[in-house]
DNA sequence: AGTATCCTGGAA
DNA sequence: TTCCAGGATACT
């Protein structure tokens, strides 16, 4: 899934709803999709719900959390008993419907009947319970957050950009340098700042890696006031399994043969790191 | 520093 | 039938 504004936009849903519900039953469908004891986090109460990179954290009172990564088609998709939400949608794998359906992998009941239900068509992702106190090493090796101005700084970013002789996509998709940033929204802010994602990392000025910095800022904001990007395949839902709306306002990714927005190019597909890689030949230099 | 791999399913 | 997909790692 989901990278920065799609966690995000969970993340917020998710402290609407769940804050002071007690965890009643988890079940597993999937066993490669649960780490660890669930008889642990049983009657234990949700106390707030955290992001760090694209991890989503739920913190239990008694020290523990669950850890949430949705990787490439994750969907945490919540329903009250009262409510019923009714799902149109009966079509198409990342169609939710009704629920569990064939691509739920973990249903997390809460004392007041209302249910989180982890969908995963390829299985990728997983659900982690994690002690609060082993959160500081899961962090120690995560870059800041990329939407942060504050710890995303200038003179970071100068850094870590001229210690790399890397593609610059690749760069600010590395965790381990920047939290948060994947395919979609790479591709995305090169092309906003009009840079050719297979510049080498160190090859950049002061001034682009300004403007860069200044695009994945921006893009990230906007993703997260439009609920995230919920592309082709449609993989990403809200909580209430509605879409996002950022899809509209995508101007390279999955354009391949489209007129360039800015100038009169058309957007050209290749590869770097194995990932397809979308940009303006014209005006990304 | 590359690329193979975990999976499922739609599109070309 | 082959390629591709919002991620991250375990290997050569």
């Amino acid at each position: 899934m989901p990278e920065l504004p799609e966690v995000e936009t969970i993340k917020i849903q998710l402290n609407q709803v769940l804050k002071g519900l007690k965890i009643k039953e988890i079940e597993v469908l999937k066993s490669k999709s649960f780490i660890g004891d669930t008889r642990d986090v049983i009657g234990k109460t949700i106390e707030d719900i955290e992001r760090r990179a694209k991890i989503i954290l739920i913190k239990l009172n008694g020290g523990l959390c669950l850890a949430i990564h949705l990787k490439l088609t994750g969907q945490l998709i919540f329903r009250n008993k009262e409510l019923r939400i009714k799902n149109q949608e009966k079509n198409g794998p990342f169609a939710v419907g009704e629920l569990p359906n064939k691509y739920t992998r973990v249903i997390i009941s809460f004392s007041d009947e209302s249910r989180l239900f982890f969908n995963d068509l390829r299985i990728f992702g997983w659900v982690k319970i994690i002690k609060n106190s082993k959160l500081r090493i899961m962090n120690s090796g995560v870059g800041p957050e990329a939407n942060d101005e504050k710890t995303f700084t200038l003179e970071y970013f100068k850094q870590i950009l001229s210690r790399s002789k890397k593609p610059v996509k690749l760069v600010i998709m590395d965790q381990e340098k920047l939290a948060g940033v994947g395919n979609i929204y790479a591709n995305e802010a090169l092309f906003m700042a009009g840079i050719d994602p297979r510049r080498p990392a160190n090859d950049l000025r002061d001034n682009e890696i300004a403007i860069l910095r200044d695009s994945i800022l921006g893009i990230l904001k906007k993703a997260i006031e439009h609920k995230g990007t919920s592309d082709k395949d449609e993989a990403f839902r809200q909580i209430s399994g509605e879409k996002g709306s950022f899809q509209n306002y995508l101007q390279v990714y999955g354009k391949i043969g489209q007129k360039c927005p800015k100038c009169r190019g058309i957007i050209k597909r290749t590869k770097i790191g194995g990932r397809g890689t979308f940009y303006c030949p014209a005006c990304q230099n």
